[in-house]
RNA sequence: GUGGCCGUAGCUCAGUUGGUCAGAGCGCCGGGUUGUGAUCCCGGAGGCCGCGGGUUCGAACCCCGUCGGUCACCCCA
């Protein structure tokens, strides 16, 4: 009986990965994994869900993503709790509670959740890939941040992307900037857009980042942060850039960028696809947080990180073509027409061997067994038909690649693959 | 949350101002004379046309609602 109502399909806004896609985030984890390890940080878990507070405090109650965007809920023991909107303030709460040597390097996958208009590249869950490293104010330490989100990017292929990045101060020189911009923007308050017009005091920043014509021309001239910037962030932002151009790490200054978390400070960087049509091109972004340790109840720790989006990687490896799905690839298949054992039993053999097996069930016929050799990738068709199970053999044939069929006893079948593929760079099995 | 567009077989889609329109391609399954896939040929299974109401003699095609997707805004990954 099958029930209409009672739709059976993932929640809006969350989506299903299955094979082969799955291969991809297989492989975009492997790779994340691979740089950032060798950058020396660490894999890092922490809950899916916090107490609501670590994100109030942290990316703050003004923010859209606290505001409006959070999965809250109260537990049977009345805690309020929330699932995580993101990455960086659980791992600054995790450091926070069991205090780690510094400088404290780590990176996490996992996923995020923010209850939003779902649209193409934005989910309700998605997923996100990050590092964090606390400890050094050293500028040389956000030139390593970026610079591994570049790499990164470039590693899967991508290089239709842009890297803006911008300095939003420090609590020496931030209030004074935002005096100034409060004050130019208020001289052009029926300019800008309606939304921006009334919320100039509790937010001017926003203004620079508002994508109406309107806001766009009123705050053209607007001082930008950049140029305001005390002598000790503006020692830092140069740093920076001049570690970036030292990497060849392109990049555009863009004094509009502002980041809708409350815990930046200094630099903030944001990584664009040009290949995206959509609005929703971001791939990634992150910035410093050196106040964000003590929100959260720490001692005064600088730090500095990252997050990016694997669904939207993904979409940007789409549109430029790269980083495809990997064909399934199997060094067996035991084609068996004879009831079944001894596919069974070969498959068996073939993986306790370190050999990836694979076999037709329900006693198919020769034609579609061998579609589903084809179908699994398989290297080699072991046929056992009704002859060689008489004479205690194998055919072995090979589906990819050159070679002949041959037929060999059943006791020779690993050795004679293992061999074959050890003449083959790179295909050698595990030991 | 606001506004626009869309929702037909597993996938991509075609369906004439509502009346044999429930279809195609791909995929899937089976067969092509008794042991061999990816090509080719033949055949087959699968949709109450997102769901629920309404209008009508009659709706996949019209109206309302709802769910989902999508685009822009908002915001971000």
């Amino acid at each position: 009986m099958s029930d209409k109502s009672l739709a059976a399909r993932a929640p809006s806004g969350t989506h299903d990965v299955l094979w082969p896609e799955s291969t991809r985030w297989e492989g975009l984890l492997a790779r994340f994994a691979d740089q950032v390890e060798r950058a020396g940080y660490g894999m890092t878990h922490t809950p899916i869900f916090e107490d609501v507070k670590v994100f109030r405090r942290g990316i703050g109650e003004g923010s859209d993503v606290v505001g409006k965007e959070m999965y809250e809920f109260e537990d049977r023991g009345g805690r309020t709790l929330a699932l995580r909107p993101e990455g960086t303030a659980p791992m600054v709460r995790a450091f926070v509670q069991h205090r780690p040597p510094l400088p404290w390097k780590a990176w996490y996958a996992t996923p995020a959740f923010r209850y939003e208009r779902p649209q193409a590249g934005r989910y309700r869950q998605h997923h996100q890939l990050g590092v964090e490293a606390l400890g050094p104010s050293d500028p040389d330490l956000d030139v390593e941040v970026i610079g591994l989100a570049d790499g990164y990017f470039r590693s899967l292929g991508l290089s239709q992307f842009t890297l803006r990045i911008n300095s939003m101060g420090d609590d020496t020189c931030r209030p004074a900037y935002l005096e100034q911009l409060t004050s130019y923007l208020a001289g052009r308050r029926s300019e800008l857009c309606d939304e921006h017009r009334d919320r100039l005091e509790a937010n001017p920043l926003r203004a620079l980042d508002c994508k109406r014509d309107a806001c766009r021309q009123a705050t053209d001239g607007a001082p930008g942060f950049a140029d305001h910037l005390c002598e000790d962030c503006s020692a830092h932002f140069a740093r920076v850039r001049a570690g970036l151009d030292a990497q060849g790490v392109p990049y555009v200054l863009d004094h509009r960028l502002v980041r809708g978390f409350d815990y930046y400070t200094r630099t903030t960087f944001e990584f664009g696809s040009d290949a995206l049509e959509s609005a929703q091109n971001g791939i990634g972004g992150g910035g410093r947080y050196d106040g964000l340790v003590e929100m959260l109840g720490g001692p005064p720790t600088p730090g500095i990180g990252f997050g990016m989006g694997i669904e939207r990687i993904l979409l940007a490896c789409d549109a430029e073509g790269v980083f495809g799905i990997d064909p399934p690839v199997l060094d067996a298949f035991v084609v068996d027409t004879t009831g079944g054992t001894s596919a069974r039993d070969l498959t068996a053999t073939l993986r306790a061997n370190g050999l990836s097996a694979d076999r037709a069930f329900d006693d198919r016929s020769m034609k579609a067994q061998f579609k589903l050799a084809d179908r699994s990738g398989a290297r080699w068709v072991l046929i056992v038909g009704p002859d060689e199970a008489a004479s205690g053999t194998v055919s072995l044939r090979p589906l990819r690649g050159a070679g002949d069929q041959q037929t060999v006893a059943v006791a020779d079948v690993v050795g004679t693959i293992q061999s074959a593929m050890a003449d083959i760079p790179g295909e050698a099995p595990a030991p």
